[in-house]
This record gives C-alpha cells, structure tokens and sequence, in this order.
RNA sequence: GAGGUUGUAGCUCAGUCGGUUAGAGCGUCGGAUUGUGGUUCCGAAGGUCGGGGGUUCGAGCCCCCUCAUCCUCCCCA
C-alpha cells in the first residue's frame, strides 16, 4: 500500500471550496457576459512551440513540458543526450506542454480561425494554468485564470471598459481594491529621456521594485545593472513626478512617451462620467514583466491585504504576429482566481448562502417505509427540491445526526402511520417543530422556505 | 535556480537531559437509547515517529543523506 499524495503546488478542493469557487467564476463570468464577451476554451495542452518564446526565458523555464509517449528517446539527438544538454534535448523529447497562460492560446485561436470571427473579438476564458514555480503563499502551480481579451482594435474604449470590468467584478465580490494602471510608452519615454532606451527591460525591472524596496534599493538595483549615476539621477528624478501630466516637459524629445501619456488621458476621459467603486491610480512603478505588452498595462491589488497582485492585463499592440497575423491590436485583462480565493477568506467574504444544497433528508425505518420514503423523495426531487433518503432504514439517531452534520435544514420521517395514511412527519431541524404533511403540502413548503 | 521551516494516530499537535510498553484533543466506530439530532457519559479501533544510513548498551530526540511540505528571494495571478 502507497500513501497517497499530490504533486507540489496543487490542491484538491472539497465542496465547500468548490462551491465558494464557483461563486468567483460566476461572478466573474457574469460580469464578462454583460460586456458582451463571448466564451472561449482552449486544450490544457498546446504545441509547445506555441507557447516558447512568448514569456521570455524566465518564462520558458517554468513551462511544464510533456514528455512524449512512446521510444521518446529514438529520435534524440546522440551527442546532446550524451552532453545531457537538457535545454537543448527538450524540443526533440518533448513536443506539448501545458499551457501558462490564456492569453498566448487566445492568440493561436484567433489566427487559426480568423476565416470564422467578426473583428473585434472579444472572449473570455476561464480556466486552469501551469506554471512550474516554487509554490509558496498566493502562488501555485496550477491555477485558474479569468480572462476578458479583445482583439482587432485600438479603441482605447477598450481599456476604459476593462477598468470597469474590473470594478464591478470586485465590487460584487465586495473586495475593495485599487486599479493600478501605466502605460508601457511612458515607461520607454522615460528610458529614452534618461538615455537608457537600449536598456529598457532592465530599466523597468528595476523601478517595478520601487515600492517593495524602496528608492534606495533601486538605486543599487541599477548601479548593479551597470547603469550611469547620471542616468540614476534623471531617472530618480522622473519617478517622484507628482501625475502623468508632469511627465509632459520631460518628454520633449520622446514621441513615444508623450503617445503614452495621450494614451492614459484617452483612457480617464472615456472614465470620466461613468462613476467606479474603486479607485483607479496612475502608477509610473507599474511595469509588469510579460514581454508582450505595449501600451497600457493594468493591475489590481486587494486593499489592506498581504497579496500579490489578484489581477493583471494590458495591450499588446502585435500578439498575433508570431503566429503569422500581424497588425492586429489587442487588450485584455486577466482576474487570478485562486488569489481572490485567498482574499475573500482573508476577509471573511464568502456568502454564508453558499453552504446549503439538500433541503431534506427523508428518514424510514424499515423495508416497506423505506420504499415509501422513496417515492416520496422522488416526488420532491420531481419538484424541483434537492432530497435526499437515508440508505439503512431503522435507527433514527443515526440518520438525525447524518442530517446534522450535513446541514441539512428538514427532515421527512415516515413510519407505518405516515404510510398509511399518505403523510410524512416534516421536521424542520432548525426550530424543532415538527408536523403531518402529505408530500404536496411540502414541496410547497420547501419551495418557499428558501 | 538560492536560502530557510516543518515532518509523531484520519486531522491539529504534545513528547523533558538520549532511558522501560510513544500521549492528548478532535474525528471514526460501538454502547447507554428498537420513533427524534447537534449535549453528556462509557468503551474500542487506530503508529514502519516521512524514508534510508550512522553514533550509542539504548534514538521520536544526536549526526549524514534523501523525500515531502510550507515560507522567503527571483518572477508572477
């Protein structure tokens, strides 16, 4: 005999947490469906060649592959199998890996069926992806993603109206966030203003820490990076702007930045009259690693929680073009599943609705009432009410605390007399009142009881 | 990939300086109670002390290795 045990990073997830989940997806999805985002879903498995590359090398790396079936190891290459290249061995050993994200499999979607969809397309996406980091608070290796993606537009509307997405999806999930947003031009315009633009990555990995390690750690940060002490200094200097607008004179001689920073204001004009729950907040620190991005990039914190982000988008200007596609825009955000999980528990936000699901358990004593119970049962499941019958008839002690621990708010108890005479004994668990009902009177009862 | 934490009953955890037969609570099962639950009382079952090796007269405890877990960094949802 074997323990059993489960691969690192993932879970199982009994009822409870089951159904409290399927409270976030559907709040969620509901949102999506109002802003008329159509569903979509892709394998757990793509070509992997269809996901290297798009997350950059630290994203490569944390790419589950899938060993291929059969003599996986027939066709591999002598001299890197003797080498133990490893990196270099995983196209020839494996071809499919599970997915990372929804985004990248969105964009092989659409160009594989761009013969079917109406520009703009906007779908959603809601389920599980891998990831083969160290898990570790908030973090998993298999978790659910909720995705709203447009694509094949510019309109900024778009933006603005996943602003709002995000706001009333956590506002019905009654989480107080704030929405922080950037622009990817602005950050490059600051990059070219302190004439680091051939460093940009490393320039945006660097102020991205601000707030986690302060101006101080940055600075080091870059210094370590090879970057000048002048450059240091512009660049310090552009992170302590009051607003975006601040950044104006800063950009004169970046086209780019000042497109971001009319970017951002396209984006708070079409925001302007439409009141959100909560506060949207131009953030310069905001870069966000994913290399695809290219124009405004969104993200999500909890209020008053210790969590990463619990969600995160932005535009990309040219996904589709790897795929062969180009010129085609889009934008999209992504709501993390698992972490509003962790929050909504953090903050006590369940609905205490959720845990109700059998409204009554019937109870027999014997063979011939057990048959009965039956019946009855099956009339009220016929009903439309969730019942449930005791499997062994005869003690009731057993079958009332069955009832107990299950929550279940009624019983229905039928002994000779109740079969006799057509009735049930209809007991509600709660105030302990008990009374003879037939089974019409209690699905009418139950009906109305919720 | 780097660093740390914790592994003892189904679950949560005690276990003294290395010393006889490893404990508790909860849960499970049976009984008190053959038509009425969540309370109470009585009883029972349940352990290769994560695994392997070592030190010792003797290891749950000390040492080495290993596996798992959680956490931190990196990065992310």
């Amino acid at each position: 005999m074997q323990k059993p045990s489960l691969p690192e990073g993932t879970r199982d997830f009994g009822p409870e947490q089951s159904r409290r989940r399927t409270y976030i997806f559907d709040t969620i999805r509901s949102v999506f469906v109002k802003f008329g985002f159509q569903p979509l879903e892709t394998p757990a498995m793509e070509n992997l060649s269809t996901l290297t590359g798009k997350y950059g090398d630290e994203g490569d790396q944390l790419l589950f592959k899938i060993l291929n079936n059969g003599d996986y190891l027939k066709d591999a290459d002598a001299e890197l199998l003797a080498d133990r290249n490893s990196a270099r061995l995983v196209p020839q050993i494996a071809k499919r890996g599970l997915r990372y994200d929804l985004t990248v499999p969105f964009a092989r979607f659409v160009v594989m069926n761009r013969h079917a969809l109406t520009f703009p397309f906007k779908r959603y996406q809601i389920q599980p992806v891998w990831r083969a980091d160290r898990p570790q608070k908030g973090r998993y290796r298999e978790f659910y993603q909720c995705d709203a993606d447009v694509i094949g537009s510019d309109s900024l509307h778009y933006e603005a109206e996943l602003i709002q997405i995000y706001d009333e999806a956590f506002a019905k999930l009654g989480i107080p966030v704030t929405i922080k947003i950037n622009n990817r031009k602005v950050l490059y315009g600051i990059a070219e203003a302190a004439g680091v633009a051939d460093r940009f990555m490393d320039m945006t990995v660097a102020i991205d820490k601000l707030d986690k390690i302060g101006i101080e750690g940055v600075r080091k940060e870059l210094a370590g990076r090879g970057f000048s002490e002048e450059a240091i200094a512009t660049l310090e200097k552009t992170l302590e702007a009051p607003s975006w607008e601040a950044l104006r004179p800063v950009f004169a001689d970046s086209e780019t930045g000042r497109q971001g920073l009319d970017e951002l204001d396209r984006v708070f004009q079409f925001l302007e009259k439409t009141p959100l729950q909560n506060a949207v907040k131009f953030d310069i620190t905001l870069a966000r690693g994913l290399t695809y991005y290219t124009g405004c990039i969104l993200e999500v914190a909890a209020n008053g929680v210790q969590m990463g982000s619990i969600g995160g988008g932005g535009r990309y200007a040219d996904l589709t073009g790897v795929f062969g596609m180009p010129g085609l825009s889009g934008v999209g955000v992504s709501f993390g599943a698992d972490r509003i999980y962790d929050v909504l528990e953090m903050l006590n936000g369940f609905p205490d609705t959720l845990t109700e699901t059998v409204r009554v358990l019937f109870m027999a004593f014997d063979e011939a009432t057990h048959r009965y119970a039956f019946a009855c049962m099956s009339r009220l499941r016929a009903a439309g009410i969730p019942a449930e019958l005791y499997p062994e008839p005869g003690k009731l002690k057993k079958q009332f605390e069955y009832a107990a621990k299950c929550s279940i708010p009624f019983v229905a108890i039928v002994g000779e007399t109740e079969m006799q005479n057509g009735t049930l004994n209809l007991k509600d668990q709660q105030t302990g009142e008990q009374q003879t009902v037939t089974v019409e009177e209690m699905a009418e009862m139950l009906a109305g009881s919720v």
